[in-house]
DNA sequence: ACTTCGTTTGAGCATATGATCAGTGTCGTA
DNA sequence: TACGACACTGATCATATGCTCAAACGAAGT
């Protein structure tokens, strides 16, 4: 009898489900023809959803990122992912992802109230923000969360928040010191300029953080753009180095280290875990590790990545 | 660029379909990740519908049976249509059906406004009155569309009528006249009694009306159950008859069949096109040729039969 | 037979949805 | 450059949906 009215009950759900997706009744014609009540349809529908007597297929493209972004989402615990579609006629390191990064940037910018952004460097969020419009968002206020200098005094190539600042006219605050200096002594004292320690202090309270995710092999950009000697770049590598981001290395868990240039690093210092909205953009084989080892640590809880890039750090688990 | 925005349009749509159909979101939630207004959202679903980016997929014998119902109500106008799972397991001719056509029944019944409810006869409805459960239905009329006396005075064993009537506390109507009689004059005699003219009033007004259908072969019921002679089957089907609704024989078109039996015939007659809700009962390879001609001929504009029995009735076409 | 527990039901309501409409920006054209 | 046609947007509203709750029903155990 249970076997009975619970197969029937099944027939009937999946009948409303067919009249309900696949016909696109209402629910009240459904009962008529049924003859239940309103709600029972609606149970039964919902009955048909949850039974997977029902299902859903996708045909595009995009439907296997969206799978992605929601396995990545739930196995880190991420307040925000997004990936876009690896377009395999291209290798550039910012094809799709710099729209992508710039659109939830120009997001965040396009509200009312207040928000401090903190913005870190790199190669990847440059061509981000080349791709925000133009826009008048004086309410908000622009951190930088690394120093723009680099050892020889020059300004830094990549200096994403001026140009960002530039192109939303919102208040920034930029970070005039070289990212790595000789002594430990020398950041701290750094560091106790008033003007930085309030820099530091906006930057703590960041509600949405934008960093790129660098590697710390031989191609470090960090040793390419000329912030750390090749020495230094092998220490911290010795030191387990996986990847580092607005100058702070980690390690293979994400945690960061100690020692080596992290001590005489003048960047904000990464909250671990993240607080507020803090946002990884990378994407390529070489980044998978670090980009991993950022997640596992709990560094960024927000990562805007492409889907073969995605396809890696599931499979590394 | 018409190619480009057209193609990220449909981007989003796609993930607006991902999101409210696989992840459930509210195209409040889809609104906002996808950093569009909700109405947007909406539109954007829609058209993942439209565009057949998302498609549903029933996994449930049930799946096919409705997909037979629809287009079998598409291409004959019917008014009802249902078709039961064919149990592989058996091949009575009333597993399914009976409780099928009980169930519409049923649901007829529990109306609160009266109703005419005309009856025919045969094995198949007999088997379905069965599975009607006691009911009290006093405002509704139950009206005999055939006589249930045989030639040699006996009643029929098939009254369904009266079993009806009995389960379901309704008054009813019976036919006592010999479904045949031996002539045509003999027959307008009969048909002019006040009872009868009334009955036939009566039922000319029902608002539903449930019929067998019949084959008209060599395995007739009309013949197997005695009220028609071997011969007078033969001529009928010299005729052209094809099947038999109460007993009225019809050819493969549809059309009633003039002269033999049907002139000596004390049924109610048909109107063609049916008129109110008009509901054959019937399944099985043998039935399906007369179930087609009463479909062509809109004998009736309802149909309850199984799948086996729905694939062939498409593909007589 | 009666009671009690669990399940299911339908009424009502808060919310989500889909459609309409006026306003706005954009593109092509003169 | 100015104009008109068109498409798209977001405000607003009627409708559909999903959920909560109290009541009824049925099953199982005294």
């Amino acid at each position: 009898m249970s076997q009975d009215s619970e197969r029937s009950r099944l027939d009937d759900a999946a009948r409303a489900g067919w009249l309900y997706f696949i016909a696109g009744n209402t629910q009240d014609e459904i009962a008529k023809k049924l003859n239940v009540s309103r709600p029972t349809a609606q149970r039964l529908v919902s009955l048909a959803l949850s039974e997977r007597l029902i299902t859903f297929r996708l045909d595009h493209p995009i439907a296997a990122c969206m799978e992605l972004a929601a396995r990545l989402t739930e196995r880190h615990g991420l307040a925000h992912c997004q990936i876009v579609p690896t377009d395999p006629d291209s290798d550039s390191s910012v094809v799709g992802l710099a729209e992508a990064a710039a659109a939830f940037l120009e997001q965040k910018l396009g509200a009312a109230e207040p928000l401090v952004v903190g913005v870190g460097t790199g190669r990847t969020l440059r061509a981000a923000v080349e791709q925000i419009p133009r826009m008048n968002c004086p309410q908000h206020r622009l951190v930088s969360l690394v120093g723009h200098i680099s050892m020889e005094g020059s300004a830094s190539f990549f200096d994403v928040l001026a140009r960002l600042s530039d192109l939303v006219r919102a208040p920034h605050y930029p970070m005039p010191l070289p990212v790595v200096v000789p002594s430990r002594a020398e950041r701290d004292q750094l560091l106790n300029l008033e003007p930085v320690r309030r820099l530091r202090e906006l930057a703590a309270a960041a509600d949405v953080t934008l960093v790129g995710i660098g590697r710390m092999d031989e191609s470090a950009p960090l040793h390419i753009d000329g912030f750390i000697s090749a020495a230094e770049l092998s220490a911290m590598r010795r030191l387990g180095a996986a990847g580092e981001i607005t100058g702070w290395a980690f390690d293979a868990t994400g945690r960061i280290i100690e020692g080596g240039t992290n001590d005489r690093l003048t960047s904000v210092p990464r909250i671990v875990p993240a607080r507020g909205l803090v946002v990884g953009v990378a994407k390529g084989v070489s980044k998978a590790l670090p980009i991993h080892a950022a997640l596992r640590g709990r560094l960024i809880n927000g990562l805007v990545t492409d889907e073969s890039t995605a396809r890696l750090l599931l499979d590394i688990g």
